[in-house]
DNA sequence: ATAAAATCTTAACCTGGTTCAAGATCTTTC
DNA sequence: GAAAGATCTTGAACCAGGTTAAGATTTTAT
């Protein structure tokens, strides 16, 4: 298992010894995702954290009129997944599927919990790993007000490099918020200029 | 200085014994908030995190042309402030102002460093608090996408019952992310039904 | 108490984005 | 490799919410 990714990713906040370098190997479960494979589906409890080691996958909320909204994409170095249920043990409203053939290594909550007990450092790594989402998520709700799509657009397009590749344009009108005829009209005018 | 609120906030997620009681008190500054005082302002380096044992504040960003985008409201028992600056020291872009009279507790960024690298039972506490801040701005990015001005705006009021007595129309709009013209139609709209 | 300033309301008109529908292209599947 | 299914594009009609401006109400300062 190739674990280079997501310890260089910890290492940037915190310093990892040995011991705590073994401990977070052996709690990883390395698995091969396909394109379009379901990784996790709402409705059941989320088990893991999910830490992207190659290929894409996307994060969507499924509403009571069954249109898909994409919450959050994630490639190599990112962490993804349901949150929300983790922590409650209550079944996920998020499903998350591969974009892409790719790795992620899963991270089950429970091994979570031991590492967090005994290791503070995971504690410190994760304290600060979601207090930069949370900021990351403040500024898309300001840019979600103040900007026009056209503009995040080109936002999504430079925050996620590649991307667009892996992606179904209907899904990045998800995520934008608007639909996927508002999006082809915006893409030819851009493209026109 | 009444302590109170904090410790059973920070009860409700870990158990702190007495020297960690301890610990926080002296870490923490009482500061009388009158109405309209800017307690953070944009430009500088947000120093503290911001603790609201009484009263209510506004944390806002002001763009380019000059208008306000409120991103939070906090009243008794709630953190606010400008996380994004804390960590890198960096000016924040946010301004932080009193809606009401209060106390806040001011909890600096050198006490908060001290603090959780002696006691890794705050890592946990702020591990937490960051995760469930993160979840609760997801659901509000899904909410912005999925719901109506108007339905926002009841949900406005379900989550922050009182607020709306001390909060100008002109800064609920702006949290709902539509004019004061807009809101005044919608509420107008509301009562007539 | 009164003037000045800020906020809130109303109304007419405007625009970014939606909806619906039809055709064009790309993908899957047998 | 043809048929079926998705996805993407285009256009016309439409609507939620924005803009501007003017008057009404509330708050603040003197």
């Amino acid at each position: 298992m190739n674990i280079d990714v997501i310890v260089s990713h910890i290492n940037s906040y915190v310093t990892l010894n040995e011991e705590e370098v073994r401990a977070l190997s052996s709690s990883l479960i390395s698995k091969t995702i396909k394109q379009g494979e379901l990784i996790v589906e709402s409705g059941e409890p989320a088990r893991y954290m999910i830490f992207m080691n190659a290929g894409y996958v996307m994060t969507y909320y499924t509403d009571k009129d069954g249109f898909d909204h994409v919450i959050q994409f994630a490639s190599t170095g990112w962490w993804s997944g349901d949150l929300y249920s983790l922590s409650e043990n209550k079944p996920t409203i998020y499903s998350t599927r591969a974009l892409s053939a790719g790795e992620v290594l899963l991270f089950p909550k429970a091994a979570q919990d031991q590492l967090l007990d005994k290791y503070p450092k995971f504690e410190r790594y994760f304290r600060i790993l979601f207090h930069n989402a949370l900021m990351r998520l403040q500024f898309r709700i300001i840019e979600n007000y103040s900007a026009t799509a056209e503009s995040r657009y080109l936002s999504f397009r430079e925050r996620f490099p590649g991307m667009e590749q892996h992606v179904s344009q209907k899904h990045i009108a998800s995520y934008l918020g608007i639909t996927p005829e508002f999006l082809s009209k915006t893409r030819k005018k851009l493209q026109q200029q």
